[in-house]
DNA sequence: TACCAATAGTTAGTGTGACAAATATATAAA
DNA sequence: TTTATATATTTGTCACACTAACTATTGGTA
């Protein structure tokens, strides 16, 4: 295979991602889902995971540290988040949802896998495998020291 | 397949496309290309295509108009793209490269193929052309109107 | 105890992305 | 010609990504 052709992809996967996550962020708009696409990330992690800290968060999320203050801001500002002090450690929190929050993803989670499915017509559950598969290698290739998952 | 399944998918395109453009940047950053990941490209498709106008750009490289107004003030700055306004049409600009701005891509082409090749160890050509096809397939799929290239 | 490296989180700066609105100009219709 | 509409670009705002620098705290070690 040429150079050529290989300078194809980051532009190709920069652009269908980019696409997926407008496509959601308007679904979410029009159904006044009152969170973006990359807050309803950290919502679902936090409903399945109860009072982790920032840094354990942001590793399962895999977004740095700063843009997971601003999210987690964003969310407490909303009602959803709570930040609580960790008992024995003052510098780090234990976030939990809030009453608001649990129901929140509660109502949104049925709604958004619905959104989401939208992206797969014409394609066949081995292609969703085989996507999976080349996405993973394309991330541990460029992961330098860590495994990835 | 099950919903829950179903809502990995955009989870890892976003994490896969972040880390190839991270992975660029730095690469980019440590051989003081003097361009960031979204400029190259910019710089890129105005070499092979001279004379363009913004609207013409942005639909080469599939971003909005703000955002290319903002990298082509970026580039400008940096000396590498001139607008030279259009001969006919006085709302528009012709977009050129500059002799500094011909140069840099010349030396840099080579060494981000390089750097975009890194990704593809462990893949062969054939999940090379899987991988454009599906991404392309989602892409069309939540592109209502148009149906993208 | 005193020092020091590591860790948790925040803040600031720059670049990018999406969206809405504003400005200037061009073109078509009345 | 006047008016209406469409097009090209810019500006403003909010959100997110990445880097670097900073504060506070912890834990190990001399």
């Amino acid at each position: 295979m040429t150079q050529e052709q290989y300078s194809k992809y980051s532009f190709l996967l920069d652009r269908t991602a980019r696409k997926v996550k407008q496509y959601a962020q308007q679904q979410f708009k029009s159904g006044d889902f009152d969170v973006t696409v990359d807050q309803w990330l950290v919502l679902k992690n936090l409903s399945e995971n109860d009072a982790l800290s920032q840094t354990e968060l942001a590793n399962l999320v895999f977004k740095d540290h700063p843009t997971l203050t601003r999210i987690i801001d964003l969310l407490s500002k909303k009602g959803y988040v709570e930040r609580v002090p960790h008992p024995q450690d003052r510098r780090s929190f234990q976030l939990h949802l809030t009453e608001t929050g649990v129901s929140k993803v509660t109502s949104l989670r049925p709604e958004i896998h619905q959104i989401r499915e939208k992206a797969w017509e014409n394609l066949s559950p081995h292609d969703f495998e085989e996507f999976k598969r080349i996405l993973n290698t394309i991330y541990q290739n460029l992961n330098g020291e860590s495994l990835g998952q």
